[in-house]
DNA sequence: CTCTGTAATTGAACATGTTCACAAGAGCAT
DNA sequence: ATGCTCTTGTGAACATGTTCAATTACAGAG
């Protein structure tokens, strides 16, 4: 069954396990990295690599709970430093790309199950709940601090509003094949405008039809 | 290499394996169909199932453009019917849903690699442009006829705005697990209003900036 | 220390998408 | 008819993710 995980050479040898494939990862992508010779660069037969891990797309799950821990403390670290709600949302975006950058090239294997929430690795799926949630909360917090004012109505969606947003530029950026991805910086920078004004835009009365409407449509999609 | 399909003979047979695939894949899915299977059902050897497409996916490719056909027939024929936008829009996603509601178990499969433009069956590659612009075209088709005013900026990028929002909508509804797929149907109206309004209200001077920062954030994501 | 059960580890076996070297068939010129 | 060439068809072989029955290591009980 599965490790029980509490000695520590369980723990070495899974370490061991999934820097070794995080390595090759990195290297030569997803596809292209076998999970036999995972095993061989971590010194362990094929079996145990699968002892430890349930399949070679969990070893990525684990090196995304692994990136979010250490972005959540640097988010944390830079987010006082600024006040505009451009700003403070521009701060997480950059945290991510920075941090994603090195395996832009194998993330990608992550990214393209994005729309099959029946996969374990879909961003949308019961297993990435989890993170999902606490993105969110990063989000909340950009906003909260941001003396931004939000309809009450809107205040309760925008923090999964800004996650939806945050995936759909990732998405973009992982596939962007523009030297040093400078399409995406267009696009973030555009897109963050947009987002901002839109926020602001939200709290005029006349925009209150609008507004519920687009509620509406947020509520059909999270489930009433 | 690529068979010349002139023949009858090739004809007969690339039909065959491809009805055998098709029906294999409705009862029991994309994954859980095995090639050996389909080879089998439409009495051919493994090999020639790969002489007739290049990959599992490349038939679902075929199956694609097959419905794409079939879809185009049927919504010229309905569009003329419907006067406003709404009813408009709403014609050709209903054609879709209906269409595709046989399939809709394995068209998953289809979707779950929606995200990574590099697949060939993904909806945004180069592989699958073809069938994305007379698409377009469709919805340029239903704005036309419905007589509803669109500011010259937007009218370039409504069609293929209009083809995202109808993507959203399908991926929705392939995943959407409610009995007969009720939620789907809440959102295509809820969403509609809101797509309908949007456009409408575009046309407002007070709009003109707002509709300036997305048609900058379409072009970023477009390429310039 | 020996025994015993659990944790950890192994590698062969399996399933399945894909490739490939070869064989059979079919039309056609001589 | 014979031979030639292109199309069509074959199934064994391969690569690789995954499973599993068997084996070894080890920690604690007696």
């Amino acid at each position: 069954m599965n490790p029980t995980m509490n000695t520590t050479k369980a723990e070495e040898t899974r370490g061991r396990i999934l820097s070794a494939a995080l390595e090759l990862f990195r290297e030569r992508g997803f596809e292209q990295t076998t999970m036999r010779e995972v095993a061989r660069e971590a010194g362990v037969a094929l079996g145990s690599a699968y002892y430890y891990f349930e399949s070679k797309e969990t070893i990525v799950m684990a090196f995304y709970h692994q990136a979010q821990d250490a972005m959540i403390a640097l988010i944390e670290e830079a987010l006082p430093k600024q006040k505009s709600l451009k700003a403070r949302l521009r701060t997480i975006l950059d945290v991510k790309f920075q941090y994603f950058e090195p395996n832009r090239k194998f993330l990608g294997a992550l990214l393209g199950h994005t729309a099959d929430p029946r996969n374990p690795l879909s961003p949308f799926s019961g297993e990435t709940r989890d993170i999902r949630d606490k993105d969110a909360a990063q989000f909340a917090k950009a906003v909260e601090g941001s003396g931004a004012k939000v309809p009450d109505d809107l205040k309760q969606h925008l923090p999964n509003l800004l996650w939806m947003f945050q995936m759909g530029l990732i998405l973009f950026w992982m596939y962007d094949r523009s030297p040093g991805q400078k399409r995406t910086a267009v696009l973030v920078d555009k897109s963050l405008d947009l987002v901002v004004s839109l926020i602001k835009f939200s709290g005029l009365p006349l925009m209150k039809p609008v507004r519920r409407t687009v509620l509406d449509v947020v509520r059909a999609v999270s489930g009433d």
